[in-house]
Order: C-alpha cells, then sequence, then structure tokens
DNA sequence: CGTCGTCAAGGACGC
DNA sequence: GCGTCCTTGACGACG
C-alpha cells in the first residue's frame, strides 16, 4: 500500500489524463505569459503546430482559412479527418477541412453603474473559467487537475505528483491573467496537489519546491494575496480521532504549500466549524483543543468561517476571540443561518480580531439565486453578484462565490468601477440560469452504486471469498460515505 | 470530442 | 436507517 510499486510500465489509460501529464511534462516550461494588457493571452504551451495561434485571437480572420493554410493541423486530427472522408484522398491534396472553429464573438451588455466607498480587492476561487475553457482542450489552463485511486495505484504516485506539478505550472498563468485583469486577490484551489494528505498516498510537496517558490514569487511581485479553502472533510471538531489527525494533515500540506512558496502571513487557510454531532456545545471544545494543538505554523495561517448550516458568526466567535482565530465573515451564510447578533456587530468584532493578529481582514460574499426559495436552491450561489455591502473597510479582501468565477469579479469591477477591466476578457452571463443546484440530480437511477459496492464489501468481509479482496482488512468505517470534493469550493 | 456515471475523506437532513 | 444533498468539479469509460 503505502508506495504503490509504481510498476515500471505506464499504463496510458485515459488519453485525457494522458494528453494533460504528458504535455505538461515534457513541453518547456511554459511560464510567465507575455506583457499586460494583452487581451487574448495566446497561451504558452503549444507543442504542436502554430497554427492555432491566430485562430484564438479573433473570429473574423477565419473566412479563408482553410484553403489558404496547407499547414493544417495536427497529426491527430488529421488523421481522423481522412478517416471520414475518405473520397477525396489525394496524396499531394492539401486537405482542407477542419475549420479551427470561430472564436465566438461575444456580445457584452452595459451594466447598471453603481456606487460603493470600496476601495478594497475583489477576488474569486479556484477557477479561471475563460483559461479553463479554452480551446483546443491541450490548451486549458486550470489548478484543480486530479485523479481517481486506481491511477495511483496503476501509475504510482509519480503520476498524481506530476499532475500536481501541472497544476502549479498553470498557476502561474492563472496568477498573470489576474495581474493583467487587475485581480489581485485569488483562492487556490484545495486541490492543487491532489492526495497530498492521504493517509496511504500521501506526499511531501518538496519535489516541487522550486516550482512553488517561483509561483510564490510571481504573486508576491504583483502583490496578490493568496488564500485557500481545504474542503468540506476537514473537520476538527469530531469525536473521532482519526478524522481530526486526516483533517490536521490537511491544513499541515496547506501550510507547506504556502511556505514553500514563501507566501506571508495574508495567506491564510479557510474552514468551517464542521459537523455538530449532536452536541454542538461539546464539539466546540473539541474544536478549540484541536485547534490549541496544532503546531504553530500551521495554527498562524488558520482561520474560521461561519457556515449556513452548523456554525453561525456567534458561535465561532468566542472560540475566535479567545484563540484570537480570525473569522471570515460570510454574508451568505449568514442570511441563511443568521446569528442573533447583527452583521455590524459581527463584522467589527471579526476585525478587531484581524487587526489584533495584524492580517489583512477577508470576507466571502456571494447570493443565491434569483427566485430561490428552498433552503438547497437558496445555498446555492448566483451566476454572479448585483451588489456590495455597504461599510466596508479599505483594506478588506471580499472574495466573490459565483458560478462565474472571475467573471463575476469583473463585472463587479465594471458595475462600481473599480477597477479597469480588459474588454476582451469578458464573457456574457447565462441569460437564463437554472434553478438546479447542479447537474444531475434527479437521475432515477439504480440502487445507488454506492450501495451496491457497499453491499459488495459486506459481503466480501462475510463471505471471505478469497476472490479477490487483498486488502482492506480492518479499517472498514461506521459510515462509509463518500461524495464528493469540494474542489477548493465553498462560498 | 461529447456524454454520463462515478469519485478520498464527513456529516446533516428528509423521509 | 437509507438515500440525497452539500456551496462544484473532474476523471475516465465509452461511443
Amino acid at each position: 500500500m503505502s508506495t504503490q510499486p509504481s510498476s515500471g510500465v505506464v499504463l496510458r489509460r485515459s488519453t485525457r489524463a494522458l494528453t494533460v501529464a504528458t504535455h505538461s511534462t515534457e513541453v518547456q516550461p511554459p511560464i510567465v505569459p507575455p506583457p499586460p494588457p494583452t487581451p487574448k493571452v495566446v497561451s504558452v504551451k503549444r507543442k504542436r503546430t502554430v497554427v492555432e495561434a491566430t485562430e484564438i485571437v479573433e473570429a473574423t480572420s477565419q473566412v479563408s482559412d482553410a484553403e489558404q493554410s496547407p499547414k493544417k493541423k495536427r497529426t491527430k486530427k488529421a488523421k481522423a479527418v481522412v478517416d471520414t472522408e475518405e473520397f477525396q484522398e489525394s496524396p499531394s491534396k492539401p486537405k482542407r477541412k477542419r475549420q479551427p472553429k470561430p472564436e465566438p464573438m461575444y456580445v457584452i451588455p452595459d451594466v447598471e453603474k453603481k456606487k460603493t466607498t470600496f476601495k478594497g480587492r475583489l477576488g474569486y476561487a479556484c477557477l479561471n473559467t475563460v483559461l479553463r475553457n479554452k480551446k483546443p482542450a491541450s490548451e486549458t489552463v486550470f489548478c484543480s487537475r486530479t485523479c481517481r485511486l486506481d491511477s495511483i495505484k496503476k501509475n504510482g504516485l509519480d503520476f498524481v505528483k506530476d499532475l500536481a506539478r501541472k497544476n502549479v505550472e498553470d498557476l502561474l498563468t492563472v496568477i498573470q491573467w489576474n495581474e493583467d485583469n487587475n485581480i489581485r486577490f485569488f483562492r487556490v484551489s484545495s486541490e492543487i496537489f491532489p492526495y497530498a494528505s492521504h493517509d496511504k498516498h500521501g506526499y511531501s510537496l518538496n519535489y516541487c519546491s522550486e516550482l512553488l517558490a517561483k509561483a510564490g514569487a510571481l504573486a508576491r511581485k504583483y502583490g496578490h494575496r493568496l488564500t485557500t479553502h481545504p474542503g468540506q472533510f476537514t473537520q476538527l471538531g469530531s469525536p473521532k480521532p482519526a478524522v481530526v489527525e486526516a483533517s490536521r494533515r490537511e491544513l499541515a500540506y496547506h501550510t507547506e504549500m504556502f511556505e514553500l512558496m514563501g507566501m506571508g502571513s495574508d495567506s491564510v487557510m479557510i474552514i468551517h466549524g464542521g459537523g455538530v454531532y449532536d452536541d454542538k456545545e461539546g464539539t466546540l471544545k473539541r474544536l478549540k483543543g484541536s485547534i490549541k494543538n496544532l503546531s504553530p505554523n500551521v495554527r498562524a495561517r488558520l482561520v474560521l468561517e461561519n457556515d449556513e448550516m452548523c456554525y453561525n458568526a456567534e458561535d465561532l466567535l468566542p472560540i475566535c476571540e479567545e484563540l484570537d482565530v480570525p473569522l471570515v465573515f460570510d454574508y451568505h451564510h449568514d442570511q441563511l443561518f443568521p446569528s442573533s447578533i447583527p452583521p455590524k456587530t459581527i463584522i467589527e468584532r471579526a476585525n478587531a480580531i484581524w487587526k489584533r493578529r495584524g492580517i489583512k481582514p477577508k470576507q466571502h460574499l456571494s447570493e443565491p439565486r434569483p427566485g430561490a426559495v428552498s433552503l438547497m436552491e437558496r445555498r446555492a450561489h448566483a451566476d454572479r453578484c448585483e451588489n456590495l455591502p455597504p461599510d466596508l473597510p479599505d483594506d478588506m479582501g471580499k472574495e466573490i462565490g459565483a458560478k462565474d468565477k472571475e467573471q463575476a469579479v469583473l463585472y463587479l469591477h465594471r458595475m462600481y468601477d473599480l477597477q479597469p477591466v480588459v474588454h476582451a476578457s469578458l464573457r456574457p452571463a447565462n441569460p437564463n440560469p437554472s434553478m438546479r443546484t447542479n447537474g444531475r440530480k434527479a437521475s432515477p437511477k439504480k440502487p445507488s452504486a454506492k450501495a451496491i459496492k457497499k453491499q459488495a464489501e459486506k459481503r466480501g468481509l462475510d463471505d471471505s471469498d478469497a476472490s479477490d479482496l487483498t486488502d482492506c482488512p480492518s479499517e472498514d468505517e461506521e459510515l462509509p460515505v463518500e461524495e464528493e470534493e469540494d474542489a477548493g469550493e465553498e462560498a
């Protein structure tokens, strides 16, 4: 288990992952994109032909493209083309077809102008939709590549470490994009180093120290603030020691990342209070104990945030004040699960802690989708935010939680005239956002794969049918469970 | 390239 | 107790 024998053979499965991974590693270091206000960020890594550099740029040129450019595409595609259209198979033939596909012309409506006294910075979380959606797929830029445990078992630990390296390489691109677009506050995905805190497949980030240092240097050069938000599995108040230990590892890995990046004390890690376990007081005590037990460098970056289900700001403030742990105030969560204390007071008390600690304050802002009624619906983030709250201190960092990510920030920048925006970076809002919280939910489906799996496990253990089950000796769990990750997410 | 079921980890809630 | 949801995203098998 630990250290899977990384079989020498790299099974190439999933062409997709593969391409990504490979590109990443063997291509020359992408790194720092071009100059400043370049809207089109033509990307960096490209290894095959040159061709598309142009197409990305504008929609207009397309027309004659086909005939005039003999050079055409990458082998793979060319081949595909040939396959499908055999009839015109002439050797000398400069194959046409494969139109690069026009970059859509975006129509960006004007925004309503609003006023604010806010002078702080707005940021977003984890994912940049412009970079993520670059086409072709080999051009995409994002920092949350991951894989399945099976892939680690098959391909070895280096497989996942390479994915993470690519994530960090892309982080450089994202930071540069943010700078070019006047966004200087960003939450790094908690999945940037997948499985780094896993008990069996965890790994140190040292192998990546050079690249991390480079990313950190770039962020500091531009004065960007980077934060992170470990996921919902981080449960410092759990009565189960193993869960608390896993949470501690998770926090330690995020701390290690920021340290290798050379980030200062403003680079904090935000977590929620976690579950209640039918005993809020007792849990808060455990939470407090766990925080006290954290190593000083981890604790130095720890920050709590009110959530919408279990611990509101009022629940957390006493702990925060006693232990000097800053509180990120989330407006949306506070609406769903209000404190008896008014927001204004909460914010004042929270700001006092931030100030005492010498860390720039931070808040989360998001809005429920328009028309949301049920609690579930109201929990989901709207695509964008329409309003900034009043009376914000100038040094406040506001992370905007919205489906449209950086677009939501640019939208606010425009409405409130907070920062100049690069027009080419703008994308139109979805005219009719759906209410469903997310994709597949009501699928009729069969019994549920997990239920089946669970049963199977159970059965396996009982029968002790030797068929397979090589491992899983003891640690079964009380309540398996699974579900997703957060991709960093959260409010 | 698109579609779709599933995915490390906890836990709350509806039924 | 089981199924479903979690601020949402990505993998990876398959067509």
